[in-house]
DNA sequence: TTAATTTCGGACAAATTTATCCTTAATTAG
DNA sequence: CTAATTAAGGATAAATTTGTCCGAAATTAA
């Protein structure tokens, strides 16, 4: 459903709003550690986040990572900082011309489910209490 | 969502199955014409439809491929010849160990939307009229 | 029987995604 | 200031997916 850097993405996300209930700042090794993910990959996906302004970075001894707490992230915002609309606005054949108005052959069959997806990444926030209980839930 | 693969094998199922209507078998170069994909790679779907038992194929002058009719394809049908079960079966960030009894963080989050899609994929064959009016739209 | 047509299947190539390596820049603590 | 620590970022490699090429096998029609 979402690529491999995105379900890394969200899993640092998580994590890393966990931790910060705690009043802690993650580093790239610790959350590389929590949900055993490549280090270095997870390094980009960092620096992805950060660039599209959900997270913040400090550098140096005790440096790290928080959340932009500018903005309520929510897992919508993850995916599309990391996968792009794609999933959520394409068509699920590939067609560029497909629309309600021109639909393709199986697009109200899907309607619903797209509707369903976008509805509950729009709905969930990193730092919902749900969430945050499983952030031990994170490894293999 | 789903591979390349898998958008071009629904397409090309759809096209089948609408042309079987009118009573025409269909060959690779009239299917890769209709769906305006490429032909050598459109081959290699085909075959492994033929494998998994959905489309018989004949060759010669006259060959080409019908439905497997034994069976009432559905979506699902598809979807699971040519990409597995991950994308419905497997936890939504990957992981090995999650469950109902053990849950990933976001697993009650996306129940909902994955039984939607599982739901959608048995219910839809590829025979059904909707799917069937639309064949001049698979098309870009 | 011969030639044309069509699928089959193996090898290969290009593109994309995933992952690694290594140097630089910034920051902190001593 | 110096040394240690941590993120940034460029280059490269490995793996996977997408796509191509071409000869072989089967079938049909003349």
């Amino acid at each position: 459903m979402f690529s491999r850097a995105c379900e890394y993405a969200i899993k640092i996300m998580i994590y890393i709003a966990a931790n910060e209930q705690e009043g802690k700042r993650t580093g790239l090794k610790e959350v590389t550690e929590a949900i055993s993910s490549p280090e270095a990959f997870t390094a980009k996906i960092l620096q992805q986040l950060v660039k599209n302004d959900l997270l913040l970075s400090f550098r140096g001894p005790s440096g790290g990572f928080i959340l932009n707490d500018k903005k309520e992230i929510r897992l919508h915002d993850i995916v599309v900082a990391i996968d792009g609309t794609h999933l959520l606005n394409d068509c699920i054949l590939g067609l560029n011309e497909c629309s309600s108005a021109n639909p393709c052959p199986v697009h109200d069959k899907f309607l619903l489910v797209k509707n369903q997806l976008t509805e509950s990444l729009l709905s969930t926030r990193v730092n919902d209490e749900a969430l945050l209980k499983g952030k031990n839930s994170l490894k293999n």
